[in-house]
DNA sequence: GTGGTCTAGACCACG
DNA sequence: GTGGTCTAGACCACC
């Protein structure tokens, strides 16, 4: 279910917490669903109970899951259509592109890049 | 000369990095050029001289400046060829990249995003 | 009957307790009535019957009503005058209004709030 | 500068957040300056590391501070306006006030404690 | 069982 | 020195 890389230099935490928001995002996890407990999750992953906690209090706090005392964590309703973390995420790719064409990245290799991460939908299709 | 984001979670010696081969791949420097000194640097981007010293010692690893005793540092030659920084940068926006498309971003905004930075020139030439 | 929030920070059997108790203040339920069985109001709210069980507990031992094995429990005699609850209700307020103060908050924005929530009626007559 | 009390019910990270905000409301602090350090901070209240890096996480998250690797943390601009903490601080604000009347305080009594924390500008004064 | 708070301490990256 | 991540484990409140 979730792939973690230990020696990656992106966090845990990050890891953990951009996989739950693609299952969410795809459809996989819908409102109401409930998420697996924060020591659950823990055990499967072979992380810290704290790590765990961690990505799942950001999410919270972008309103994409809510938390019920003593019974779990549920996907919120419209956690889909949260327009919060995407304008972020937005915001974050402006600012990386526009640094790695001042590194001398070019428009048609950006364009590679891009369709590698998309899967198969590439502009030639079309 | 320099736009440093101190708000930006990217590194400061990184910043100043991307934007001095920025420079270079621009011609804006040429290989024989001389850089600013360190300290010269340090003061005009209100940066401590050991982040500047950090960044000349990097790009000097990399083969992109050589420096001299007692005269500073020089744009090395074949330094625009030099695609040890492209590779880093091209990683960060893979990732960067991964991460936007688990927030939800689709394949066509990030289209447009791109177009956004790289201008109106589009592979298509429309 | 009962409006239950499952987002909110209360406690569910806290939620519980205090509708309960002002439905004793308004004079809904009087001394001598009959509430509703745990399983009963369980399976109304959707809550665990523990959850339930432990709200009719407390309201017992604040004396707010009486449990007669094997009939139920009851409103106890002189319940709307037992203040157990406002104080503890009157507590949690003034720790949110220290917090919203901090905040921010005004004094007029706070006052402008606890009118619309206790009404037009505000002490002035106006 | 701070006064904690652990056997409060209020978690410590949240009766600093708190006191942090206040200073910055009151205009003690102001944009630009310089927080004291996460290890300072935490041996002077004598709390934990982590349990300071969680009051500023929440604090950099709603915007009103902002972190700078290697140097600290300091007061964003515009924090003093900032008006998603004050918006969910008056909607915290609302819904305990809801419940206080459930469990039956008076308007009269509601205004008393709103004059304590606000402190001798009563209503009568003006 | 669940989530939530807090401590203690190690290790890394940045300035 | 600074912030940032992660682990390990204890203890509490809620359902």
């Amino acid at each position: 279910m979730f792939a973690i890389d230990h020696s990656s230099p992106v966090p845990l935490y990050e890891q953990v917490r951009t996989q739950i928001l693609s299952l969410i995002t795809c459809g996989v996890l819908k409102p109401g669903d409930r998420l697996p407990s924060l020591r659950e999750l823990a055990g499967e992953l072979s992380l810290n109970f704290n790590t765990i906690k961690k990505v799942f209090a950001q999410l919270e706090a972008d309103g994409v899951i809510v938390s019920r005392q003593g019974s779990g964590f549920f996907v919120a309703d419209g956690a889909r259509e949260n327009r919060a973390v995407l304008a972020r995420a937005e915001d974050e790719l402006l600012r990386t592109l526009e640094r790695a064409r001042a590194a001398g990245l070019t428009a048609e290799r950006a364009e590679a890049l891009l369709r590698t991460v998309f899967g198969g939908t590439n502009t030639e299709g079309k």
